[in-house]
DNA sequence: GTTCATTTGTGCGTATGTATA
DNA sequence: TTATACATACGCACAAATGAA
C-alpha cells in the first residue's frame, strides 16, 4: 500500500505549522494552487484540509481562505474545587466570559434530579460563552433553583465571578460533586458558535456543583472545542 | 439554504437506527443501492455514511459492507478508587482485558516524573487492550517501576485483576491521584486495534495510580474509543 | 448598494485500487 | 479465481460566502 495522495499534504502542511514555516495566523495557498503545487486534485487537497481542521490546527474560512489556527490548546483542571478564571488565568490566557441570556423556565426531569428539585420546578437558565484571547472556547448553560437564586444571572454579571455571585448569596464556598464527558462531532450551529469548521468534534461536559454539605446548588451542560482544550482532574483535593 | 443532499440521508438512517427499523449488526444497503435509492450520487453517500461512522453508529467494513453498529455507548466512572471491573461490570457488560506485551524499557520522562523516578529508570511498560463484549474500547500501556514490580505484568495476567495484583505486592490500596483527557483524530493503526473507522475520535487518557499516602506506584496512557465511552467523575470519594 | 472576482462548499460522473468472502 | 463492496482519485460544474471595487 502506497502513502495516500491526500495524507502526504497533510503531512507535509503539519510538519510546516510544527517547524514554524507557517505561523499562527498565516493564511495557507488556495485549494486550487495546493492541487497544483502537488499536481493532485482539488479533492485530496479539500480532504487534507479537511483533516487538519477537525485536529485543530488551521481554520477554514468559506470567501475568505484557510488560515493556520492561533489557538493552542488550554489545559482546564477539573478538581473538587473547580474555577474557571483560576483556572485559565494562569496558562497566561485572557479569559473573558459573557452572559448570553437568562431565562425563567420549568426544570427538565434530568435538571430537577440534579438539582433534587421537584419535576417541573422553577429553575434559572443562564446561558454563558467563554471566550480565551478572544477566542469562543465553550459554551453552554448553567441552572439555579429559581427560588434561591431568582437575579444569579444579574448579580453574575455584575460581579464578574461565579464564586463572588455565590459570595453575595450567603454561601462561601462549594464543590465539584460530578462531572461527565463524551465526545461527539459538533452540530452546524455549535460549530458556528464556537467559530470552527464543523468537523471539530465537541466535549460535551456535564457537571453538578454543591455546597461542601452536598446540597447542589447548579448543574450545567457545556459544549468545549475539542481542539482547544485539554481536561485534567487532581482527584485528591483540586 | 436548503438542506445538502447528504444530510437527508444521513437524517433518514440515524432515524432509522433510533426508531429500531435497522437493528444492531444490520447490514446496511451497498453505498450504490444507497446511491439509486435517494437518487444521489455515490460521494454524497458516503459523506453521510462517512458522518454516521464517526459518531459510532455505523461500522463500514471495506470488502464487506456497512453495518449497523451494536456497541453501546459505555460509562466508565472515574474516581478516587477507579477500578475497571467494578465499574464496567455493573452496567451487564463482559469486561475482558488482554495482555499485548510487557517489555522492560528505560522511562522517558515524562514516564519517569510521574512515577517520581530517576531519569533513565527502569520502568515495565505492559502493554494491554480492553474488550466490552469482545468488541475492544481502549488500548493502552501502563507502567510500573521494574524494581519494585519486576513481574507485574505475568501476576496481573494470572489473577486477572490489578486489584489483587497489587495486593500481591503488599499493597492492599490505591488511589487514583492524576487524570487527564483530550479528544483527538485516530491515527490508522490505533482505528485498526480499535477495529472501528479511522474517522471515530479517540480519547487520550493519562493517569496516576498511587498508595493512599500519595506515593506513584503506576501511571498509564490509555486510548479509549470516543465513540464507546463516556467518562463520569465523582469528586467526593470514589 | 451593487457588482464582481476570489475562495471554499456541495454535487455528479467516472475510473481504478484494495479488502473480503 | 471471481464477484462484491468499500477506498482513493481526478475532472468538472455550480452554489454560497466574503471582501473589495
Amino acid at each position: 500500500m502506497t502513502r495516500e495522495n491526500w495524507t502526504i499534504i497533510r503531512d507535509e502542511i503539519s510538519r510546516d505549522i510544527r517547524s514554524g514555516r507557517l505561523s499562527a495566523g498565516d493564511q495557507l495557498p488556495t485549494e486550487l494552487q495546493l492541487a497544483d503545487r502537488f499536481e493532485i486534485g482539488r479533492h485530496s487537497v479539500r480532504r487534507a484540509l479537511e483533516a487538519l481542521a477537525r485536529e485543530g490546527k488551521i481554520s477554514i474560512e468559506q470567501g475568505r481562505g484557510t488560515f493556520v489556527a492561533d489557538t493552542p490548546r488550554l489545559t482546564y483542571q477539573i478538581g473538587k474545587r473547580t474555577r474557571l478564571r483560576r483556572n485559565l488565568i494562569p496558562q497566561g490566557v485572557d479569559v473573558t466570559s459573557q452572559l448570553v441570556s437568562a431565562v425563567r423556565v420549568a426544570a427538565p426531569d434530568e435538571i430537577a434530579q440534579a438539582l433534587l428539585l421537584n419535576s417541573g420546578a422553577q429553575v434559572l437558565e443562564s446561558q454563558r460563552i467563554t471566550l480565551a484571547n478572544d477566542v469562543p472556547v465553550a459554551f453552554g448553560s448553567a441552572y439555579h433553583c429559581a427560588e434561591r437564586f431568582p437575579d444569579f444571572a444579574e448579580r453574575r454579571d455584575v460581579l464578574g465571578s461565579t464564586t463572588d455571585t455565590y459570595r453575595s448569596f450567603g454561601i462561601e464556598d462549594y464543590v465539584r460533586l460530578h462531572t461527565s464527558i463524551y465526545s461527539r462531532s459538533a452540530k452546524p450551529d455549535e460549530a458556528k458558535t464556537l467559530k470552527q469548521h464543523v468537523d471539530v468534534p465537541v466535549l460535551v461536559v456535564t457537571a453538578i456543583d454543591a455546597t461542601p454539605d452536598g446540597t447542589p446548588i447548579s448543574t450545567s451542560r457545556v459544549i468545549w472545542s475539542a481542539a482547544r482544550v485539554t481536561f485534567t482532574m487532581e482527584q485528591s483535593d483540586g
